[in-house]
RNA sequence: GCCGCUGUAGCUUAGUUGGUAGAGCACCCGGCUGUUAACCGGGAGGUCACCGGUUCGAGCCCGGUCAGCGGCGCCA
């Protein structure tokens, strides 16, 4: 029986069991106000003297917080317990007395993280944990509606990537390896069998960025799929955003309560998105006051400015070809800029899709690779993708991370990540 | 990588002009018949990050080291 089950009218007067562990405890003479928790919620115990054996009222009074228990007694209706029920002992029983809990009311960030693998039993990482299993399901129930299919490309990979600074490197037998920055290239050689494919799979990046949005390991979703065109890539994405905050708020309403999200925010995500060409964005960030150059990339503190009034998400497309990686595709009719787009989030939280169409020609490909100072041999499967039969495709990636960050309204993408990892931390 | 700030009990912190290290929470003991991160009384808990210097005397001043945080840069 889950505590979740038991907090309404149908438990009144019944017989029932629970265990958890100890969230409060409080003792008042006779009378021991124990607070259990289990993954569903949180429900107090009255203990009596004499309504139980003495043992286990001495039980009881030991059961430090974070011990597990198991309580049995009748439970009723009580406007003074913290969730409106109250189940009054008749047999407890203790599987361990938890050792003094090194979490108490004052606390820290840093120090939370130092104990992460505790403070994930807090009510709050428990919110946030639940809104992450449900944008994960989201995406799946989303994706499979749309006919894509779920892949896994694999994290160890050669030398195949862009720059190389942002590398991890692992040894390998020998050799060198490196974990995955992206596994859009992959996703590319799956789609020419599956057509539409994604995946929700880890990203690395060796970064040395000290910002609230960055992280060296981040759960990175991405999509791929031929035939599709970037503004058309567009239309799904907005839909996918939508759907996952609807979702969110069906079923996780308490959950965003117990995160303090204004819910007015979330309701507020809707078709449809606002979209501007790169060069208009430009310009709202100059009427914000921003000294912004016809070419500047957008930074963290310029998504910041320019997003933080603003009450949806924003798609900025068709960046000037210089700014962008080489597989882009050049818009035909203005190859200055390239058929790609961002999703910036509203209220300063910034990037959380960057995606566009990619060079499907050979040839095409193989130029802009050369114009970026890039051997095409170092990229020799790519390029040979495009030898049998290339289609024109597109694709997004999206970070779960910072999507979560921005739907809760978390001020820290570390609050995202069970266990974050940075620069600087790598335990717990 | 650069700039800035910080480091005092398990946690959160106060510490005046350089003059015997203080509190709240947590913990232990005692009290309380309805508590809401209760309350009341008592107790224990300190290499003031580390190394060196100045001084009769350093948590405080000076130099260095380390660690953390914030910002910038970097950032498919």
């Amino acid at each position: 029986m889950h505590i979740g089950d038991i907090l309404n009218d149908k438990c009144v007067d019944t017989i029932v069991s629970v265990r958890g562990w100890v969230y409060r405890s409080r003792e008042s003479g006779r009378l021991i106000f124990t607070v259990i928790r289990d993954s569903t919620g949180i429900v107090q115990v009255v203990v009596e003297k004499g309504v139980v054996s003495s043992e286990e009222f001495e039980l009881a009074k030991r059961a430090t917080i974070e011990s597990s228990i198991e309580v049995e007694g009748k439970c009723s209706k009580e406007p003074k317990a913290v969730t409106g029920y109250e189940i009054h002992a008749t047999k407890i029983r203790i599987y361990q007395i938890a050792e003094n809990f090194p979490i108490t009311k004052d606390k820290s960030d840093e120090f939370l993280l130092d104990i992460r693998h505790l403070w994930l039993r807090s009510r709050e990482m428990t919110a946030i944990m639940k809104m992450r299993d449900t944008i994960l399901d989201s995406i799946r129930d989303f994706m499979r509606e749309k006919d894509y299919h779920e892949v896994d490309p694999p994290m160890f990979v050669g030398g195949m990537v862009e720059g190389g600074s942002t590398l991890f490197e692992v040894p390998y037998f020998g050799e060198k390896a490196y974990l995955t920055q992206s596994s859009q290239f992959y996703l590319e050689a799956f789609m020419f069998s599956l057509e539409s494919v994604y995946t929700i799979s880890p990203s690395f990046r060796a970064e040395k960025s000290r910002t609230r949005r960055h992280v060296t390991e981040f759960s990175h979703y991405e999509a791929e799929a031929a035939w599709v065109q970037n503004q058309q890539m567009m239309d799904l994405e907005e839909e996918l955003i939508v759907f996952i905050a609807q979702r969110l708020l069906s079923s996780n309403k308490e959950e965003l309560e117990v995160v303090k999200r204004d819910l007015n925010k979330v309701k507020a995500i809707e078709k449809p998105f606002y979209r501007y060409r790169y060069e208009k964005v430009i310009d709202i960030g100059r009427q914000k006051g921003l000294q912004l150059s016809d070419m500047a990339d957008l930074g963290e503190k310029e998504e910041r400015a320019i997003t933080e009034d603003f009450d949806k998400p924003m798609f900025v497309y068709n960046f000037p070809t210089q700014l962008k990686p080489f597989y882009h595709r050049q818009d035909p009719e203005d190859p200055s800029h390239v058929l790609n787009h961002d999703l910036l989030a509203p209220e300063g939280y910034g990037e959380v899709i960057g995606g566009g169409e990619r060079i499907w020609d050979k040839d095409e490909l193989i130029s802009r690779m050369k114009s970026d100072n890039l051997n095409p041999e170092d990229y020799q499967w790519y390029v040979d993708l495009r030898s049998y039969g290339s289609v024109p495709h597109s694709g997004f990636g999206l970070g779960v991370d910072r999507l979560l960050t921005w739907l809760a309204g978390l001020d820290h993408i570390n609050k995202a990540i069970p266990f974050p990892r940075t620069i600087r931390r790598l335990k717990p």
